[in-house]
DNA sequence: TTATTGTTATACTATTTATATAACAAGCAA
DNA sequence: TTGCTTGTTATATAAATAGTATAACAATAA
């Protein structure tokens, strides 16, 4: 668990966290039931504060990536379901990528094919 | 142009302005070249400050949506044109999204469907 | 007992968001 | 010329967000 965290970027610091869990699972490197450092070590391992780590922890448990354990600590969650608020913000999100890819003349086609090639990072074995 | 915002929004209110006219374009609605409001203007309309209305056509501007003329106004570009920076905000952007849906076990047939669908609200006539 | 866990509380700084006025330079129409 | 409109710039203010810094708490585990 040495994710990379850059304080130059846009995106904020408890983001850059929460987006790095986020694609560790999905890519297979997190997985169910894994156990996330304590606040205070990932704080320590990244220099930054153990608030900052604990909001992207808070935030993915609230987005039920992750299960929170009071005395033990964050772990990956068992099991991920998916309700119709989930499919309604993806569904919101993309409606924006897809209009701007569309107003950049990206084809459907095109879309379709780089939806694909994200996809096989997620679908492959690690 | 009567586009809608909500204050209680969780996006920020120049992000709303963004995306509704972003959206214009996209559906047909706004075509190439049409004029936009002044920001005085519509920020009357919308119940907020030139200012805001300012930030969301600087944005829209920054990136090839919209051409300002000092004196003239705000109107939609005539022309667009994608580049290697877009597809690689746009692949990163996508990259997140859909790693929440696969997640959540959205397959690749549904997630391309849901692709499909949004994009048919572009392609089509308005 | 002691260390570790997430949590809570407080305080502080900096940035972002949004508003409010005022003024400017340039275009255009009367 | 006069007057109106345009985006822009400047300044100021208030609220919210982001991030840090410390300290303390309750409960688990060794």
């Amino acid at each position: 668990m040495i994710l990379q965290i850059d304080v130059n970027s846009e995106k904020s610091l408890y983001t850059q966290i929460y987006e790095s869990i986020l694609l560790g699972i999905a890519t297979g490197s997190l997985v169910p039931g894994a156990s996330l450092p304590s606040v205070r070590q990932l704080g320590g391992e990244l220099g930054v504060n153990l608030h900052t780590v604990n909001k992207a922890y808070r935030l993915l448990a609230q987005d039920g990536f992750v299960v929170i354990n009071k005395k033990k600590g964050a772990f990956i969650a068992m099991d991920f379901s998916i309700d119709e608020k989930d499919i309604e913000e993806l569904r919101e999100s993309m409606t924006i990528l897809l209009a701007k890819a569309h107003i950049k003349g990206l084809s459907l086609a095109e879309t379709q094919t780089l939806v694909q090639s994200i996809a096989q990072d997620f679908t492959k074995e690690a």
